[in-house]
DNA sequence: CAACAGACTATACGATCGTATTTTTTTATA
DNA sequence: TATAAAAAAATACGATCGTATAGTCTGTTG
């Protein structure tokens, strides 16, 4: 029968530098991301993952659970990355507010750019609200908005943007930047133009620095 | 057995005031941009719509066919509706630039609260770019795009707008107003306040236009 | 070596998916 | 009223969905 040779590894670390179940979350958050919920089957995620769709239930006891352990996941990655791209930042000493703030802004955007993950996510939920979306709200959104109006009142105390309704700035200042992000495939075929190379993000945060500058 | 009585009534047009086939669109289009393409059933559609799975394959051969169809209708129904809400501006001769700048943008906002169906199919497909996405932008995005740009640069030569680069401030302020839209279920459950309410709508744009106001 | 737990796989179930075909009902026209 | 077209419904099909369960393999511990 010859059916020897070709056994599974099993519990082999060879496959890949990262276990299976963290495959399987990194591309379970990726498609959930791209095509929501209800879009994803956990066969399309074993696939992505390399993985028979036996072993996803094995370490995720529901779709559900899979969707709640991958949200965990990106939120975690996103955590632990956005401060490795906040202080690529010039010292604040040496350069003057608008510098500051223009930096600020396209760290944002390219952090953004390089990990959509949580954008699209939240998106994907804010467009059918439901039980998940409640959860996210709870679990992730509340501390989201608090920091991020947090981050705009200590940039305005020292002066670095006018001193407007902070959370509407963060919702102004946020859509400016993540808007860009979400619309970007159909910029890029639109304009022929990729709005994640720095030359358009450049360009774009200028322009929004010089709308900027010269408020209050 | 007296199984008389409930006929079903067909063709009759008493069923509601649009026809079956309307409804179906109707129906369609709001399932689409909530859930997206793969997470919208025919099934759904039908009972959303009140009538029988086999009639909506009647009306529309397939689900790509049903969904382009109630794309077209979509936009058809933006494209009736958003001059009325322009047409509501005050006359630009008795008022000064700034309050017309944010009558438009009020405008505007309130039109996308209202009809927010184009924008979430938009967003819909651009979370994953395929045939779809590329149907889209070459049947009304590459349009979109060029009269935004063109209604961007007529408020410019009428010194309503900052001569920045066209383009970007129509992502910008598109994204300043659209944004609050796409994260209105997450904003309305974190802060607990109606962001498509006359109050905070007029909030956001006041804080909007204070940016705008000083800029070139 | 025996026993066991953890990682992984195979298989099957009912439900629902999109599609296709056929049949019934209604409307329109002569 | 006879008849054909249009509208609506009924039914069936294979595929795939999420879930459940039983089984196989591997490494560890006694």
């Amino acid at each position: 029968m010859r059916t020897v040779d070709r056994k599974a590894p099993a519990t082999t670390t060879e496959d890949d530098a990262l276990s299976r179940r963290s495959r399987i979350l990194a591309a379970a958050a990726d498609i959930f991301a791209q095509q929501g919920f209800d879009g994803t089957s956990l066969g399309t995620v074993a696939n992505a993952a390399n993985v028979k769709k036996s072993l996803v239930q094995y370490h995720f006891k529901s779709k559900e659970n899979l969707w709640q352990e991958s949200i965990h996941w990106v939120w975690k990655q996103r955590d632990h990355a956005l401060p490795k791209y906040l202080l690529k930042l010039p010292s604040a000493d040496t350069t003057d507010n608008s510098q500051m703030v223009r930096d600020l802004c396209r760290q944002i955007l390219t952090f953004t750019f390089d990990q959509p993950q949580w954008v699209k996510l939240m998106f994907q939920e804010a467009s059918k609200p439901g039980p998940r979306l409640d959860w996210m709200v709870d679990t992730f959104f509340k501390k989201d908005f608090s920091d991020g109006k947090a981050m705009i009142e200590v940039a305005q105390q020292q002066g670095l943007l006018p001193h407007v309704n902070a959370m509407d700035l963060l919702h102004i200042l946020s859509g400016a930047l993540i808007y860009l992000v979400n619309v970007a495939p159909i910029s890029e075929r639109v304009l022929g133009e990729k709005p994640n190379s720095t030359q358009y993000i450049d360009r774009h945060i200028n322009t929004l620095m010089h709308l900027l500058q010269n408020a209050k």
